[in-house]
DNA sequence: TGTACATCAGTGAACGCGCGTTCACTGATGTAC
DNA sequence: TGTACATCAGTGAACGCGCGTTCACTGATGTAC
């Protein structure tokens, strides 16, 4: 079973699918060193490559990252799709989910979350990587819309500046205190738990009612 | 008047200020290339110094940027507590101010700010660093404080999770929207804008009356 | 089914570069007497 | 006021290292006939 990294495989002098093996390497590095402390010669050598070969696959370390929160973004916006589940069974509800499985994207995805948004990569160099950035925002939005759907015509507030206050605050937990692993600050609630108050007061300010208290799972 | 930084200066062999001037090298170079493009070598070059000086100041790159964070933390917290002025003329006056100098202080200081916040400096390695980013999240703390005081005593929030969520909504704009330097995403209002909004919205829905609109300045 | 050939996807050696760090050193400054 | 000496804060040369990148190359694969 080691056909896939190590050892060169029972392919020999060509690897096969290194592309997917460098991109999957730099998501490790990452884990492991953060965005910015892997290097294109790393991901070789963790795809048991020699140092020229990945010029084969990407121009340079950059256009890698690039891949790499591109593919960030697709997944980001499956996980957030299917916590929404197209509002079922309710926009309320729904919504709740999309926070919660933002957190857990952030947390058990930190290599991803990080190489989308901490790494610096420029979103506009590729239209494909912006367009994926968009996308995942798109979950947010609509969510927001239906969610203000659900109230009084003239009570709405705008749905695009809702959905980027939501996203915000998810940001500023997610970033702040969402990984706990590199030791950052102290809580006295888990991040989880903090997005959910804030969201609840956040709702509230705009005039939704208050949800019934969730049944414990 | 080049003594300050090129040209070695009037003192000739001695620099005399060595300290301050790596520091003030490193925030230019951070501003420049962010806080990972920057080296120890550049920062002693930019001071006109040999690559060996900067050893007698701090012990290596890790410690001069912790203290540039710190820094970044003492006048973090200046311009919050100056934007707080004790609360006056009113609670809710104040705390607007602070949200708008918040963003102010990211987008006029983005080299301290990305240090504190992006440079995964670890804040448990220097106590002063972390005392320091203790008392900037304290101002937000008593200001937090204070709004809650103003609410009828049995529908006060806790002011800590108050000041979390304060703090995570002004960092997710800043770090998402707060610098328009480095292209980041597009936005249908300036992050002001949108921090002082979302607060509304968060304000009303801890229970707090809406604040009469400002005077025009 | 075989064979010739084009193309693809790697190798491995080499290069120039800048970094971090150490080292013995030396010029400048401060201080005791 | 002068002098000897300790200490401080720099120099500059050197080292080993890993990176990014290039180059001519070669083994493997696919395809036309």
């Amino acid at each position: 079973m080691n056909w896939s990294k190590h050892g060169r495989g029972p392919r020999g002098y060509h690897h096969g699918n290194l592309r997917e093996a460098l991109l999957s390497a730099a998501l490790d590095l990452i884990a492991q060193k953060g965005p910015w402390g892997f290097t294109f010669a790393d991901a070789a050598r963790s795809a048991g490559v020699s140092p020229a070969a990945p010029y084969r696959h990407f121009r340079d370390r950059d256009e890698l990252l690039a891949n790499v929160a591109r593919r960030g973004f697709e997944q980001f916006e499956a996980a957030l799709k299917q916590a929404w589940d197209e509002g079922r069974p309710s926009a309320a509800a729904a919504f709740e989910r999309v926070g919660k499985a933002y957190l857990a994207f952030a947390r058990g995805e930190p290599a991803l979350y990080s190489a989308m948004f901490e790494a610096g990569v420029p979103l506009d160099r590729d239209p494909d990587l912006k367009m994926a950035g968009e996308r995942a925002f798109g979950v947010l939005r609509v969510a927001a819309e239906s969610l203000i759907a659900t109230l009084p015509l003239r009570a709405r507030p705008p749905a695009l500046m809702m959905s980027l206050h939501i996203w915000a605050l998810s940001h500023g937990i997610a970033s702040l205190f969402g990984r706990g692993d590199a030791a950052r600050r102290a809580l006295p609630m888990s991040p989880e738990e903090l997005l959910e108050a804030g969201v609840l007061v956040y709702l509230r300010g705009l005039g939704l009612p208050d949800p019934p208290p969730a049944r414990p799972s």
